[in-house]
DNA sequence: TTGTAGGCGTTATCAG
DNA sequence: CTGATAACGCCTACAA
């Protein structure tokens, strides 16, 4: 009967149609945990998400998951959604111990989680979204960001804005610090030497605070790099309401094509990060590494494109 | 040690101890697949989404995952997401009926899936987000969309509002005409005899495509109730275009009270629908199911209620 | 190609 | 309160 219900070819056909009939009648189905006993796998993994509210509505999110559910699809490996709490990262390291997870992927855990160092001590699959707050070696995908930064850079100083700004990521994440630095470095390259800046959370609120300060300190500029989409969204109805247009008045740049880009009026030109094909890429990585566990460590970073719309 | 593991308080505690020091020098894990073989629980349950890729980047999705996980935060259920596929039918009931799955939510299958019948008709626990396309015995929470339809005519027409129309939700769900119907009916109560419409289908883009039909059809509309935030906020930027100023030359008020309201320009009055509160619901409906198969079928309706921003 | 025994790691039952 | 033992349902050698 198991040869007949995987699909061994080594089977007699009137053995196998006998069973397969039996199967049909009875209704039988394996049972998948006696399975997953004997195989020693869960064929589920998770998805590991920063404990913010604010997250689950967030299209990055959505995208993510839809870049891991993409490649998901044709196995037969269940994603779990998992938020940090507390004592969520004890619960999914047992999880994992007790094969009931085969692996995690993790996106934006903030500075000092223990949690990344605790798996990969622990020797389980996992994958980061960006690299590990501290150095260790651990799976990971990334986009250029600096690349990212300075696609804007020269973006705007081609358009010929004069006074150039940024409202930068929370300066505690990677993400944030290296969008900047690349911004900057890119700059001076161009001859435009010092940058102002003000920094912002990657939120909605965060953009409109943001360019509040940043209007009231430096009424003058003309152009903005604004290092994601959500806060441009945020940051575009305080121009509208001191009439200032877009672009003419003052051009602004983005960062992630989110679809909050398109849903900004006028849409957004931004910097696009192939949120999908790097999600998917995990999946695929953090596969492998459970498939084979000797598989080396690897990171992938993924280059960044400038979508051109109607805001620069 | 099983009764060591499982906290059974009748154990001895010098045996006790000597047993939870074992475990804590050899690191033992309990494995969770021959538990749950024996349990003949697995402890999981799915939310399966339609196929409609953009749906991941609804808002409204968001905060289904995040109402259920609420609950679920405090089980070690897990929450596992699928989305409607090629084959995926099958290998939902085949989880089911293989018990490696308990219990699913559905959330919007269109019109004639049949999915929620197999489900049924297989006496596997399920909760639907909204009335079962055919009626048939299941559970499922709604909120009142009547009411909530009301909710909007009421305030648009104490508005002073003359020239009243709304923008559908696509009329082949039970949302849609459901909100359509209780719009009628309330504006005919409150004598305004014939109003004006024109179906979209959720989007953003349905809306400003329906937006500039209606505009284009009747010009003298002061007031309009859109069947969705998302649709308004793709509504708005066709107004802003004709230069009508929102709320003075046109009141608008959507539906959901998503994360979209707010980030429409001006803020969206619109009826709230308690999304989480209905999550939630759903998923404790759907543990109580699986706890205990005898519960009776039950259906829960949420009410609406009006939060009044700026656009209304 | 087919039958069979053994084992995966728990929980649960039943004497003691 | 404790120890032993039979399931739970499947896969996989191994031998025939």
């Amino acid at each position: 009967v198991s040869r007949v219900v995987n699909g061994v070819t080594s089977v007699d056909q009137t053995i196998r149609q006998a069973v397969e009939h039996a199967i049909s009648t009875t209704g039988y189905q394996p049972n998948l945990a006696a399975r997953s006993l004997v195989t020693r796998r869960a064929n589920a993994i998770a998805l590991v998400l920063p404990k913010e509210n604010q997250v689950l509505v967030d299209p990055f999110f959505g995208r993510v998951v839809a870049g891991m559910m993409s490649v998901l699809a044709s196995t037969n490996v269940h994603l779990v959604l998992v938020k940090i709490g507390p004592g969520t990262r004890d619960r999914i390291i047992a999880d994992l111990g007790g094969g009931r997870l085969d692996g995690a992927i993790i996106v934006h855990t903030d500075q000092n989680d223990p949690l990344p160092g605790r798996l990969t001590d622990g020797r389980l699959p996992v994958v980061l979204w960006g690299p590990p707050p501290r150095p260790m070696s651990i799976n990971y995908v990334d986009v250029n960001q600096t690349a990212g930064a300075a696609l804007a850079a020269q973006h705007l100083v081609a358009l010929g804005c004069r006074r150039i700004a940024t409202i930068t990521g929370p300066l505690d994440t990677p993400a944030g610090r290296h969008r900047l630095a690349g911004f900057r470095a890119a700059m001076s390259e161009l001859g435009h030497g010092d940058v102002a800046w003000t920094e912002g959370a990657f939120t909605r609120e965060s953009g409109t605070a943001a360019m509040e300060r940043l209007i009231a300190d430096h009424p003058d500029v003309d152009g903005v790099f604004i290092a994601s989409d959500l806060m441009a969204q945020g940051a575009i109805p305080v121009l509208r309401r001191q009439r200032r247009t877009i672009p003419d008045d003052i051009a602004l740049v983005g960062f992630d094509d989110s679809s909050a880009a398109l849903d900004c009026d006028p849409p957004l030109t931004t910097v696009r990060q192939p949120v999908e094909d790097m999600a998917a890429e995990m999946a695929r990585q953090l596969l492998r590494q459970i498939d084979n566990p000797a598989t080396p460590i690897t990171t992938v970073i993924f280059e960044p494109t400038l979508v051109i719309r109607q805001s620069a």
